[in-house]
DNA sequence: ACTATTTCCTGGATGC
DNA sequence: TGCATCCAGGAAATAG
């Protein structure tokens, strides 16, 4: 499941490998399509348009688009953007045009270089945008939260000391923090040692600058190992990552917890999956 | 203004 | 073996 280490190490390596590259055309698949804009809208933006830079925004892959002007001459103009987002087992490939087209291609861009972008995604629940830049407009893409990752201790704490909802919860809201999913949601709590069901408002201060330094934590430990490949998640190379390995309590219901040996323990908060252990975690 | 619940979607796992 | 059912979950929509 792609979350923010997961998109990190995706738009990274699309960065590495497709910046610099134009976009010579643009196949949609058939409706229904996982689209937030139009496919007319998509199709305009992203055709002849050169990819400045790919980067990561919350959970989703920013494509920063230019245009050259036609005689090739001059500078290339900052022209729109294209947003990805990989929803649960979105994937995003870059092949040679004669590669086998996986089941559930859903978006395949032509590039100047031969070979093709790549958008799969079996189960649908990714997302497709466009956004153009106009002469009076050239804001780009921004999520609706604060980027976890850049997040100060104090603002942390202002954005959810006065929620009721429980902690897990307040921290899957994308409007508060863009990219934290459940994964490392359940595993920042363990670090810092707070029940995933306890009230936001009810933390101390004390417990809601250590979650925060938790957080931050475990997302940069699981962008350097390429985050977790659960279900079926790789990188733009295809690779899976290595944070699965690390999880201390995501997808461990009955193991012993690595600390106290106690089993740990799932309940569904807010229709998802929470794992914590009931001793290290109050 | 918040918060809680439902819905979308398909492959893989499980049960009888 | 085969068929039905359940489950995973991000975020938008809906309801309270």
């Amino acid at each position: 499941m792609p979350e923010l280490p997961e998109v990190e190490t995706v738009a990274r390596g699309l960065d590495k490998r497709v910046a610099g590259d134009v976009i010579e055309s643009v196949w949609l698949g058939e409706k229904p399509e996982p689209l937030k804009s139009s496919a007319t809208e998509i199709a305009a933006a992203l055709e002849r348009a050169r990819i400045a830079k790919v980067r990561r925004v919350g959970k989703h892959i920013v494509f920063d688009l230019e245009r050259v002007p036609r005689n090739g001459r001059g500078k290339p103009q900052a022209h729109g953007q294209w947003i990805v987002h990989l929803g649960m087992t979105g994937r995003m490939q870059v092949t040679q045009s004669k590669d086998e087209l996986l089941k559930h291609t859903h978006a395949v861009l032509k590039l100047k270089s031969g070979r093709e972008l790549r958008f799969v995604d079996p189960r649908r629940f990714g997302r497709l945008e466009v956004v153009r830049f106009d002469e009076k407009s050239k804001t780009g893409f921004a999520a609706p939260g604060d980027e976890p990752l850049d997040s100060e201790a104090d603002r942390f704490v202002e954005l959810f000391r006065k929620r009721k909802t429980p902690i897990k919860s307040a921290l899957l809201n994308q409007k508060l923090l863009s990219g934290v999913g459940n994964i490392y949601a359940d595993e920042a709590l363990f670090r810092a040692g707070i029940r995933p069901r306890r009230s936001a408002a009810s933390l101390t201060l004390v417990q809601l600058r250590k979650l925060h330094g938790a957080l931050i934590e475990v997302l940069k430990e699981a962008i350097a190992l390429g985050g977790s490949s659960v279900s079926d998640y790789v990188d733009a190379d295809g690779k899976e990552g290595f944070f699965q390995l690390q999880h201390r309590v995501y997808g461990r219901e009955g193991e012993p917890c690595q600390v106290c040996q106690i089993p740990i323990k799932r309940v569904i908060i807010a229709g998802r999956s929470s794992h914590y252990c009931p001793h290290c975690q109050r």
